[in-house]
DNA sequence: CAAGAGATCATCT
DNA sequence: GATGATCTCTTGA
């Protein structure tokens, strides 16, 4: 580690290394297994929000059923045909949103949804704990985390490349024994698809969704 | 603890 | 007009 890089850190002006655009032109189950133990961060006008992430699941393709691409391209899934390291950000449910990072070449559909961070508080944030408002659970699902970093459609297409909303390495690795691969949530619709064991997360972690 | 229902709306048929 | 890459609350054992 440089000397100057060694100097920001200590004086908190950068906490880590931002991800590249060629980090997310990868291959998606990669993608989705390399971004466990990496910083989410969102600069809201009340200062920066992170977490880090301990849940994914890979969206792969125009043939995964499972895939909002798998019906083609349309106004919605025009984001997961483009180029990689865009939020692809939806509403669910009429109420919540989820959070997606656009992976591979442009033109192959696919994307990895962050599915639960542990929470990374501010000093002056450091309250909520106690009952079903666990710190460790507050961001312990697609819809819960989009809650917690005030994620919205707003953040459709933002560039993760940019200063709004990136992901960041700081620099401890997640060991890959320590990395479970199970089936994805939510996608009973799906057929075949529905086996493969594209989600991906951090068996250790409290913060880890439901199920 | 598990199972079930309800909330609520953008998107696509 | 139907449906969902979810969450929370209620019920009942």
């Amino acid at each position: 580690m440089d000397f100057w890089r060694r100097i920001n850190i200590i004086y908190g002006v950068m906490q880590g290394n931002k991800l590249s655009r060629a980090f997310y032109e990868r291959a998606t189950l990669e993608v989705a297994r390399d971004l466990l133990g990496k910083f989410l961060v969102h600069g809201t006008g009340e200062g920066p929000r992170v977490g880090r992430i301990v849940e994914t699941e890979a969206y792969v393709g125009p043939d995964d059923r499972a895939s909002h691409a798998s019906r083609g391209k349309t106004n919605r899934t025009a984001l997961m045909f483009g180029p990689p390291g865009y939020a692809y950000v939806y509403l669910i449910y009429g109420m919540y949103h989820c959070f997606n990072v656009v992976t591979e070449t442009e033109g192959y559909p696919a994307a990895v949804l962050i599915r639960a961070l542990e929470p990374i508080l501010a000093r002056d944030q450091a309250r909520m704990r106690d009952g079903k408002n666990r710190l460790e659970k507050l961001a312990s699902g697609p819809g819960k985390l989009c809650r917690y970093l005030q994620i919205d459609r707003q953040l459709n297409g933002v560039d993760l490349c940019g200063s709004v909303l990136y992901i960041e390495d700081r620099g401890r690795r997640i060991q890959p024994e320590a990395i479970v691969a199970a089936k994805r949530i939510g996608i009973d619709y799906a057929g075949e698809w529905k086996e493969k064991l594209w989600r991906f997360y951090v068996g250790s972690s409290p913060s880890v969704s439901q199920r």
